[in-house]
DNA sequence: GTTATTATTGATAATTATATTCAATATCGG
DNA sequence: CCGATATTGAATATAATTATCAATAATAAC
């Protein structure tokens, strides 16, 4: 089985075992919607309607209300990560690894979005926390500019 | 003079030399709460229909979408930075000077901010966006998670 | 397998923050 | 003061998200 598919499995463990732990059901469209999903957008943000308009092609019946839920679902499960990049819509995309970390760099000319990491960072974040006695659940940084293609440099 | 007076002083002056220079005008209402925002939300975060509420008691005649536009043109000219918390409303807090530069934590529990500031995740940010070739014009940092009230250490 | 219970679905409507419209009014250069 | 133009404030529109609810599907109990 190649990492990917491996992953996938990993995935779709959590998100069952979220589901009977919450004494939910399984149903086809969340088998749909979770293939679609980790098919088609690691290392992707998508947003709700785009992800809404594009598995409408293959799955014609599938609702609108119920993509928002199970993106929802696949978050609060802690199989996906929910984005706001500030223009008003969320996004969504899958979690790569259990303690996958990483932020985002967003060109406000074309919309692209690149991926970073940095552990010197987040080392600064822990000692600005424990200073403070504070309890960190979550923290995002975000760097907002133009990317190379669109700044012309 | 004191030197929160000469701040605001200076914000004025920038507000004035935007207005003209957009060909904008001068009004009774951008006065108003001009006032009312310099003097009574230094180093507060206050949503758009917090602050209306508020400047409502001494203006009644005041309108909401005033209050909306001015903010917004406050942080056109230079002089406020729009936040968002994650709640889903904006909120608006008075620049204090021209470099000033600082990041959030929020307590997921009683939504007090405390702000901070950190050369190093500066310095890391910008080396990172100089290897990307990443043309940098703003960044936020956010830290979410239990103050040292809520978190009851 | 049948039945009972409970969750889900999908169409629709409600909500919420924000943005726009527009007629009346205020500002400002000349 | 006059005329041109920007602003105001009430109302309406927009857009993303969330809630409602009757029909249906999934699981549990028997
Ligand atoms: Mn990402
Ligand atoms: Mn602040
Ligand atoms: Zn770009
Ligand atoms: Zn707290």
């Amino acid at each position: 089985m190649t990492p990917v598919a491996q992953r996938k499995m990993e995935r779709r463990k959590t998100l069952k075992d979220y589901i009977s732990r919450m004494q939910l059901k399984s149903t086809k469209q969340r088998d749909v919607i979770f293939d679609e999903f980790f098919n088609n957008y690691m290392g992707k943000h998508v947003t709700v309607e785009e992800f809404y308009e594009n598995i409408k092609k293959n799955h014609p019946k599938i609702g609108f209300a119920t993509v928002y839920r199970t993106l929802k679902l696949f978050r609060e499960s802690g199989i996906a990560a929910e984005r706001d990049f500030g223009d008003g819509k969320a996004r969504y995309e899958p979690i790569r690894s259990e303690n996958e970390h990483h932020h985002h760099m967003i060109c406000t000319n074309c919309g692209n979005v690149y991926e970073f990491a940095n552990s010197q960072i987040e080392l600064c974040l822990n000692q600005i926390a424990k200073l403070n006695q504070f309890d960190v659940k979550d923290h995002k940084l975000q760097i907002h500019g133009l990317c190379s293609s669109c700044s012309g440099s």
